[in-house]
DNA sequence: GCTAATTGATGATATAAGTCATTTCAAAGC
DNA sequence: GCTTTGAAATGACTTATATCATCAATTAGC
């Protein structure tokens, strides 16, 4: 069994401990794992797919924060403040999710100054990822931030070009803050500009200092 | 001397420790604290005045990214990753700032859980933070976040209302995503809408409901 | 006290991006 | 097999927002 690498920092008593009551969850395609506003009860490790990390306001709209892939956790914010989910989540393959207690994983951080340091590390990367997420869709305009969309997939999230991807165009639209229909026409400028390939569900990357150079002028 | 909630967990011992080694600063409106990118060595604690804290591109963009004030501290995701700086943070008033070396800090939370259990609280509070602003900030029109941004001011950063802020039109559209002019133009409409009032540098939030619901419908 | 520099305010215009409508295409269901 | 459904693609049109230019009002410098 995967596990994540923050976990290395573990005693085999404490593995124990998560082992002994952590649950894991198979999600279909769709299947929704947590839902914001929901109260929340575990902390979430992915092992096997691919969960959707978005936030949707009240009309109906979505940005997609991130995606929780093997062998990431989620970091859960509300487990320290409210105990309330301030995203959603949501399996866009099938996913296979281990389940533990936040009191088991408090705990453990409590206990544990290398698990907590670990633990601190992941939590400071991903909110370097919020900041330059939202410097990026605030300051950049449509092919800059498709742009940042299609090299975090390529470097962050599938590690590999080509890739193939269960995304929709709406799913590219939700993260580069832009309609389905305009996420659409600058992926085609992009094809015309021989930037990419596309192909069904596989993207490829043809120009990466090109597509840097749209990121960084925006 | 005041001091951020977090240090009440502290210990006589730990707290000598850390009034050993730290260090009080002064900075003037518009000095720089730290700049993005610059290398990390301190975390910073302000016990008067407040600073600005923005991350820019390289196009000279801004995005104001919050604030902090007494008796905060500033957590600075880079001191657990690359020891670098993520964003910048000026002085926006005359700011006397407290600095504490990254390892006495990072001693003091791998040697008393109270206090990285407070800490993490306070992380995790941030990073709310973050995903409601990128949420604003992406899926909002500009009356929805200048509204936000409005709110914001008057609930979380200066606690009153009037407030009397010590922030430009700039800053204004720095935080809401906008140019200067469309931030003003905004402000105008909400002036003749008699939502808020503006005298010099106060401003008072005169219909609370009504910003409220174009903060929601965006 | 006067000049220079900065900030705020406003109008005219340009452009980026959203909306709406339509078509094509591929997959799913019967 | 055909029909239905949903995603992708594309064009026409509208609107939100940025840009540019100008001017007033305030603040800083000498």
């Amino acid at each position: 069994m995967q596990r994540s690498d923050i976990f290395t920092n573990l005693a085999e008593g404490e593995l124990a401990q998560v082992n002994a009551c952590r649950v894991s969850i198979r999600y279909h395609t769709g299947e929704v794992v947590f839902k914001q506003g929901s109260p929340c009860h575990d902390f979430v490790c992915i092992t096997k797919g691919m969960l959707k990390l978005y936030r949707e306001d009240e009309n109906d709209k979505r940005i997609i924060i991130g995606f929780a892939k093997p062998v990431d956790y989620i970091f859960v914010p509300g487990a320290f403040t409210d105990k309330r989910h301030h995203f959603s989540a949501i399996a866009c393959e099938e996913t296979t999710a281990c389940l533990v207690g936040i009191d088991v994983f408090e705990k453990l951080l409590r206990e544990n100054p290398d698990f907590a340091s670990a633990f601190m590390t992941k939590v400071s990367e991903q909110s370097i990822r919020f900041i330059e997420q939202m410097s990026s869709l605030v300051q950049k305009q449509m092919p800059g931030r498709m742009a940042d969309v299609l090299l975090d997939l390529s470097k962050a999230v599938y590690n590999s070009n080509p890739f193939v991807s269960s995304l929709s165009r709406q799913d590219l639209a939700d993260m580069s803050g832009m309609t389905k229909e305009s996420a659409i026409r600058i992926l085609k400028t992009f094809r015309d500009d021989e930037l990419i390939r596309t192909e069904g569900d596989m993207i490829e990357i043809l120009n990466y200092p090109m597509l840097e150079r749209i990121s960084r002028n925006g």
